[in-house]
DNA sequence: CAAATCAGTAAACGACTGTTGACTGAAAGT
DNA sequence: ACTTTCAGTCAACAGTCGTTTACTGATTTG
């Protein structure tokens, strides 16, 4: 009753749905769904708990609409971790195109992820919610990108003099840690309040020191004393 | 329609709901709600994408029955919570009463706890998957309880002689990296197939080893050289 | 033994869900 | 100028959901 307004009711999603070629007004939707769904995973909720048409109605189209673009859920779900990967892959390109100082390779390295995080927030809270609770698919998506991020990483660390008597498998391990770390970082600045400056700054410097202890032990370390005696039980 | 058998249709929850006192039999309902709601989140499913339906039909009550026990689906979750955690809490106490070895106390206790994981993994993968993406009431609950477990550690770890000259501050920081490598094992535990020996044994020789850099590193740390100069940005 | 308690049942409610098929109308193709 | 394509609409579907209400009947209580 009295939908006295214009025909086509949009929500926060695709803004100027008249201009453009048909194939740029069915990008700006899809980016509409999309950015609905990053919307609505700000708050408390889990991916697993949306809905198709509680997307639809904030991306500002029908819910049969919805599968012009996805298959389902799911489907979403997967473009989701592409589109969050992709700008963090275009960035670490950018990185590492301009070159890092070659003094404080790690601290820089960090920081710039983090600035990265930052400034993608509602991608990155995605990623961690999904990281242990997502489909399978979704998590195995997330940790492919892990293992290939610490893979780069020991590759970067192998130049360093100093890790040179590390095996391989030792440089793996130094690299997880630091990539632990970060993770950690990312985690606890997801929780702080965005504008809380005293709070992001403890963490910089938290991971900092974290990474200047991983590197103080690495000088020490020898990877000859390999394995050891580990105590592990089946059960 | 042909509903021939016996008037009580109960799930894989409740067995003998014909014995024991009424509040046993309450007790053990309770008991099968909970234990329904780790079996469903032993597959793909998040806590919040699980109806309270779903949960009675497994635990062999009505919908309505449920709310003899829980207001609702957050209150289960609370008591999910403390349920993974009491006897999380139980054993550390047994541990620490039955004494740990003075040799190797920091393997020994790794080994302990993620021992203690293997044998409890539903309870663990619950804390898992809501760590980051539960209710706020949930995920400040587990922040809460790793906060205070890396408070205890930083307590154990400031009577070893070589971290004497640890600021608090830096104490907490190592705890706090030890108990993330911890964490991270777990993770890894708790993806990998149960009856996978050697991928456990790998597990437990690489979080052995993360132990053994972040004690060499500790035994170069200068708490004197702390801060340095941070590189944040408020965003 | 009668009365009170209360864990669990049964049925109904309105709301919301995913998915469908037939449609419309503007853009693209020819 | 015509036909084709196709993003999005609309209406309807069969289910599931959480919650409420009145109830039942065994156990506890006095």
């Amino acid at each position: 009753m009295s939908r006295t307004a214009g025909r086509r009711r949009r929500g926060h999603g695709a803004e100027d749905t008249e201009t453009g070629s048909r194939d740029d007004r069915k990008r700006r939707t899809r980016r509409a769904l999309l950015d609905a769904a990053l919307d609505l995973l700000e708050g408390e909720r889990s991916f697993s708990s949306l809905s198709l048409r509680e997307i639809t109605r904030v991306a500002g189209i029908t819910p049969a609409g919805f599968y012009r673009h996805f298959s389902g859920m799911e489907e979403l779900g997967q473009a989701l971790i592409e589109d969050s990967f992709e700008s963090l892959h275009q960035m670490m390109r950018d990185a590492r195109k301009d070159g890092l100082p070659p003094t404080h390779i790690i601290r820089a390295s960090v920081a710039i992820f983090l600035d990265h995080v930052q400034s993608h927030r509602a991608h990155f809270r995605f990623i961690a919610k999904e990281r242990y609770s997502g489909s399978s698919a979704v998590r195995l998506a997330i940790r492919k990108e892990v293992r290939l991020w610490v893979g780069e990483v020991a590759v970067d660390l192998s130049r360093f003099e100093l890790l040179k008597r590390f095996s391989s498998e030792d440089l793996q391990m130094l690299a997880g840690m630091m990539i632990n770390a970060v993770i950690a970082a990312t985690e606890l600045l997801l929780d702080a309040e965005p504008g809380d400056a005293a709070a992001v700054t403890r963490i910089y410097e938290t991971v900092e020191k974290q990474m200047r202890l991983l590197v103080l032990g690495a000088s020490l370390w020898d990877s000859s004393l390999t394995g050891g005696n580990a105590t592990p039980r089946p059960a």
